[in-house]
DNA sequence: ATTTTGACCATTATATTTAAAAAGTCAAAA
DNA sequence: TTTTGACTTTTTAAATATAATGGTCAAAAT
């Protein structure tokens, strides 16, 4: 790492971890910069914006997870066994960085919104990446019968956005959501892809 | 029908378009009563408040589907088929009367929200129990195996729930959604659940 | 040469006030 | 019994003022 990405990475954890708490709208760098000790100003050596800043802070979490996701899909498993370990890294990230995840999507004139979405859309992108190697390494391992992976994999991922979507809109409306509603949506997302897996195993009967 | 149940029911019919057209909130009292050529004050001799009219509205939709809804349960037909003539239901519901679905949730200090909350769990407790009936009927037909129908029926409405939400908040970010997202939901809602359903035809594998 | 900063500006969000609109009432007329 | 115009009260929307925030820069510190 050059010199000055130690301290890179000593604003990125500093402004993620006041993302997280606060989400990204109400933190401002005034604050970002007293949490570490120094001026605003310093700030914007090492971050051109805001918006470079927060997109920096999310391409690390982005790494993070898909290294997670890796590790377990080199592992020997069943589907399930892997999805439901995917789900289990979904949880424990959601619990940590739900407001960083939300306030993704309040629009805000400080930020330039087209790059943040284009940052979540390729976030997806890479979720549904692993889960078609995932149902591609089934499909070969001939756990699960033969069917267009693509479609399928964003079937499911949409299933499991939907359930999160689902629960949140019913359980907390608005404001932030109790710690027990993660549970409550892993929980949810288990039993759905027991189901959506097992119709997976045998070909499927049209009518 | 009692002799002024015909003049409720103009108004209901009124208020109903209204509603659909513009939502709940943008359509005020006096413009029903325009619509239909009459006083506003004529309108609070049939209805207490707005409130009691959008219910009344509301629950002539909800009787409305629930014929439909049992017209198809007793006809006899594959458990896959009836619920994608559900689908359609559904489908054409929401392209008709989005927005006085969605405008249900938004707060307006003018309306009783509690209650129009309660109505519309009621609604939504009325299609799992047909979900359910739908269920319970493949077992009994041994086109499904066993397993707990109030689990699933309710996991499968979330899915139904989950996709739709899924499919408006990416496609049209906030604003009327076009006709053409109630198609796309309509045919993942369908994908989805021909997978569900073949994962109920086959006993579930643990890991 | 590189890094850091306080003082500063322009823009954006928030709070407050003001005016318009809508819900709801009622005595009187049809 | 049903209908209505005129009225009151509450709520929303628009306008305005105020505070907060993102971002800049010349100068100081390292």
């Amino acid at each position: 790492m050059e010199p000055n990405g130690i301290k890179k990475q000593h604003i990125i954890e500093a402004a993620l971890k006041r993302f997280s708490h606060f989400g990204i709208n109400k933190t401002t760098m005034s604050e970002i910069a007293e949490d570490i000790a120094v001026s605003k100003a310093n700030l914007y050596y090492y971050f051109p914006d805001k918006t470079t800043l927060v997109i920096e802070v999310i391409k690390h979490l982005i790494a993070e997870g898909m290294q997670a996701y890796n590790e377990i899909l080199n592992q020997s498993m069943s589907v399930l066994e892997m999805l439901i370990r995917f789900l289990k890294i979904r949880k424990d990230f959601f619990e940590k960085h739900y407001l960083l995840h939300i306030t993704l999507g309040f629009a805000d004139s400080h930020l330039n919104m087209e790059e943040l979405e284009a940052l979540r859309d390729y976030a997806e992108t890479k979720e549904i990446e692993i889960l078609h190697k995932t149902f591609k390494k089934g499909i070969d391992t001939l756990e699960l019968v033969t069917f267009d992976v693509k479609i399928v994999s964003q079937m499911y991922f949409t299933i499991l956005k939907g359930i999160a979507m689902v629960s949140i809109s019913t359980i907390s409306n608005k404001d932030i959501p109790e710690i027990s509603v993660f549970n409550e949506i892993f929980e949810k997302q288990k039993i759905a892809s027991t189901i959506f897996l097992n119709g997976l195993r045998h070909n499927l009967i049209k009518n």
